[in-house]
RNA sequence: GGGCCUGUAGCUCAGCUAGGUAGAGCAUCUGGCUUUUAACCAGGUGGCCAAGGGUUCGAAUCCCUUCAGGCCCGCCA
């Protein structure tokens, strides 16, 4: 059974409503560690939904948390703002209504393209608008209770005076430089570290905020939340789940949901990832790089506590051919490979919207590399297909929009993350190359052979093959002529495909420029 | 100090949530193939399933112990 049905079914055994939850704060570059949280609820959500289940699918946004510090991506000047609620402070680019919308907004885009849709919760609102305040109300009058929980099972000491609330202070904005003095309901008189002090009303929203381990438990039962993964970091014994757990069943009276616990994804080559370090991938970036459906496939195709690594290079387009790979078993245009598990779930979990009925068309993904770098654009792209009979002039709508998609991603992929091994440059003009006798006369045997062939790659490969052999010149040689004359370079892709995309006019004026 | 995960062919891993004759891809070798940015076809070699113990008619699979590696926690969230 795939794991997200597994999960699914550990929740039906529950009949009633599921809220699955997950929450990432914005406080940087949400990476692709994020995404797997996403993902992972998102499978159970699915499965659980094709079981009949009632759920929902929910994300909160906790844009109430307060600047830890000046992030290496951010500017100096921000050090005026660290303790205040990211969802007041102003946007790094200037474009948002807040800091916190500047990386939440790019997110939420995103999830838009891999087709996650939850109802969306902000932290910064629910607090404003008073959602929060039975919860803050409780907690204060447990203070004691919550205190003794969070150090007998952290084994953390809490300062003298602690409660369960971090005030927010109304002159210099901070949530935490305040300590409190004395509360009598409703009423909390404080310190700020700023000098100012003064006495706020818990019974206004937006006052402060309830400490992490609280606020975790009180969102649980607040929002019926009943599963809700999250990643090792937080699964450690004395956790945030740990006191979560036991302040949702004491102080809040409520069960905590279930849940499983999710490995990181590392960066080949960089290790674990940490948006507060720098060394992420955002989101956005991952998204450009990878068709949509191939990173719910890398999610989905691995158990959530199994690390994985991500390979922004040459692994990339492996991993889309092994998921096209496991398309065309999908649609039983191919057999099933051992160690190809769960192929029809993960397969469909894989998909962003709609399971297509019959097969997408498809385009080795390595070819579509090599074709972007020849076409400007998709129109080009587009018009090369054509040419070459590579795709279908009744193309249906869809996969063109798919073909068209994946190479945008090829794209963005090539100018930004691709080793230059598999980067060339079809020049317009011939590049400075000092030929050799023997280069100039392979040349010439191929200019006989290529202006009396149709212009396919068989054909062409002969053409280079014959020639090789009229002249007794080395193969290597020969390839190595042709991608100098075009490329300006040693290698290049597969010959006879490659240069089956080009005009053939073109190719021929350039192996006659190349002999004069 | 604590926790989680991993250990299966040279490499990357599947098989472990149904306990029932050890699997795939890559690499290698043989044969075919006109030697390309990770080419194709057919076939072969290759494993004491980390070690030890337990449960069982039967264990890679379940339990315990040990060893090795990776990551996380021991600020804040």
């Amino acid at each position: 059974m795939h794991w997200a049905d597994v999960l699914a079914d550990e929740l039906l055994k529950e009949d009633k409503k599921h809220v699955l939850a997950t929450g990432i704060t914005p406080s940087g570059p949400i990476h692709i560690g994020n995404m797997r949280e996403i993902l992972t609820t998102d499978s159970v959500y699915r499965c659980l939904l094709s079981k009949g289940g009632d759920a929902e699918l929910i994300y909160v946004a906790d844009d109430f948390d307060h600047l830890r510090k000046v992030y290496p991506y951010l500017p100096k000047t921000y050090e005026k703002y660290v303790g205040m609620p990211i969802s007041e402070i102003p946007c790094p680019c200037g474009k948002h209504k807040s800091y916190a919308d500047h990386y939440l907004i790019s997110f939420l885009n995103a999830l838009k393209e891999i087709g996650v849709k939850p109802k969306i919760y902000r932290a910064n609102e629910m607090y404003k608008s008073g959602k929060y305040n039975d919860s803050i109300q409780i907690a204060l009058q447990n203070t004691e209770k919550i205190k003794e929980i969070i150090q007998k099972i952290s084994k953390r000491e809490l300062p003298k005076g602690w409660i369960p609330f971090n005030i927010k202070c109304e002159k210099c904005n901070r949530l935490t430089n305040t300590k409190p003095i004395l509360y009598e309901y409703p009423i909390i008189e404080y310190k700020c570290d700023c000098g100012h002090s003064g006495e706020i009303d818990i019974k206004k929203g937006g006052v402060g905020k309830l400490p992490w381990r609280v606020d975790w438990p009180a969102r649980w039962k607040m929002l019926n939340v009943t599963f809700e993964p999250f990643g090792k970091d937080l699964g450690t014994v004395g956790g945030a789940r740990d006191t979560g757990k036991a302040i949702v069943d004491e102080i809040y009276d409520y069960p905590a949901p279930k849940y499983a616990v999710y490995e990181f994804i590392m960066l080949k080559g960089m290790g674990a990832m940490h948006s507060s370090k720098g060394t992420a991938l955002s989101a956005e970036e991952l998204l450009n790089m990878t068709p949509p459906e191939v990173l719910r496939f890398l999610i989905v195709n691995n158990q959530p506590d199994k690390h994985l690594v991500f390979d922004s290079g040459i692994g990339l387009l492996n991993l889309v051919d092994e998921y096209d790979k496991f398309e065309r078993v999908y649609f039983e245009k191919e057999e099933a490979i051992k160690g190809m598990k769960e192929l029809k779930k993960t397969y469909e979990l894989s998909q962003p919207y709609d399971i297509a009925k019959t097969i997408p068309f498809q385009l080795p993904y390595r070819h579509l590399v090599t074709l972007v770098q020849i076409g400007e654009d998709w129109k080009e792209v587009k018009k090369i297909l054509l040419r070459t009979q590579q795709i279908p002039k009744n193309l249906s709508v869809d996969d063109e929009n798919h073909l068209k998609q994946r190479a945008e991603h090829a794209r963005y992929w090539l100018d930004n993350f691709a080793p230059d091994m598999v980067k060339f440059e079809v020049k317009q003009k011939i590049p400075k190359v000092n030929l050799t006798k023997e280069q100039i006369k392979f040349l010439n045997s191929l200019l006989k052979n290529l202006s009396s062939i149709t212009w396919e790659p068989e054909n062409i490969h002969n053409a280079i093959y014959d020639s090789s052999e009229e002249d007794k010149i080395p193969i290597k040689t020969a390839f190595n002529t042709i991608y100098q004359i075009i490329l300006g370079q040693e290698k290049g892709p597969r010959a006879g495909y490659f240069l089956s995309n080009l005009d053939k006019k073109f190719v021929i004026e350039r192996v006659e420029q190349a002999i004069k």
